[in-house]
DNA sequence: TGAATGACAGATATTGAAATCTGTCAGCAC
DNA sequence: GTGCTGACAGATTTCAATATCTGTCATTCA
């Protein structure tokens, strides 16, 4: 129907991240996502209000797309120890990759992050929810002792941090990493299955 | 003997943190340390080859005064567990209090311990030192199951990052964080005391 | 009528000249 | 001789003028 095609915020957002890709997140403008769209920047501003909630956005578009895999893991069915460990490892793998393939674009993202604070603590929330129900299915299947399922979520969730939390990632090269994560998640599991008595 | 008191590096380091304290770390300057002294610039360069390593001799202090009351702790005889907790909560406090007494001082500090990353790196070595001396102990008592001990040090260490690392200070305020530190605690110790299997 | 434009005001960033700081060293004082 | 000084060169920071960007809105175009 239309030869040109339509400005949609999802267009615009794709625009955005290229132009961050490209000039970095210090020398990225409103101006320059127009003129990759071709459009006068005024436009750009029928569709986002400003241009820290064009940011935020690009910001709630990658945390969304990081979400994705763990909440299938979440959602599966088999024995929770497994599942746990197996959602602890693969959220920490998705920080290092996207660390290891482009450090620059990690960054860029970092600091959209602290931006959007907002919007990263409904992701925190979104993947606690997740452990959440991951280890009430193991206390239902008798597999962990757990006096209150959603702090105990919380304390795996921070506990490990040191992996999966971006102020740490330059600290994600540590050959010893591997065998470190190993004792951490051995530990905790071991935490989980213990019989409650503290 | 002398009258006029002799300039020590150790009188240095004194008025390098006043004037820390007074300018901040962007405005401190040699100038001012040797004002405040009353001497040459000059005068200090005798004792500390650069600002850098002047700087690195102030953050090392730091880290020193720090590490005094975690060693006694560590130090101390008693049942291991009880010790670990003690330990872990001490140094929780620790950072709390000194980022709550005065957070511009912290942030000086923060930004110094990033530039002396060596002296970090030798203070966090000397704190695990101190997690395995705990631990072993807890193993000779009976109390722990532990397969590598230095391993698993590191991982009480990495766990409880969340909590005394400064990358993570400004979430040192959440009203849940006593309760949340007690479910993460509670969760190491039941892992360190369960009969190994894993 | 509804989306897009482009000129505009105020805010923010860049730039280059001037000021300040770091680090050195010949010389002074005790 | 030992410890300090103060003048100096080169590096870094500041500051103010200039340029660019953000966000608005009256106007245009389909």
């Amino acid at each position: 129907m239309n030869e040109v095609v339509v400005l949609t915020p999802e267009r615009i957002l794709e625009a955005t991240e290229e132009v961050l890709r490209r000039y970095g997140l210090a020398k990225a403008t409103v101006v320059d996502v127009a003129r990759a769209l071709d459009v006068s920047h005024g436009s750009v501003y029928r569709h986002f209000p400003s241009k820290a909630s064009l940011r935020q956005a690009v910001a709630k578009r990658w945390l969304d797309r990081a979400n994705a895999p763990l909440q299938k893991i979440a959602e599966a069915t088999g024995p929770a120890p497994a599942r746990l460990e197996k959602w602890l490892r693969t959220m920490i793998d998705i920080k290092y990759k996207k660390v290891c393939e482009d450090p620059e674009m990690f960054a860029t993202y970092l600091t959209l992050a602290r931006e959007a604070c907002e919007a990263v603590k409904a992701h925190k929330e979104r993947l606690i929810d997740q452990v959440v129900h991951i280890i009430s299915e193991g206390v239902k299947q008798g597999a962990f002792h757990v006096a209150d399922v959603k702090l105990t979520a919380r304390a795996v969730f921070d506990a490990t941090t040191r992996y999966h939390h971006p102020a740490h990632c330059d600290e994600w090269n540590d050959p010893a990493k591997a065998a470190r994560v190993d004792a951490l998640l051995s530990l905790l599991l071991k935490g989980l299955e213990a019989p409650r008595k503290r």
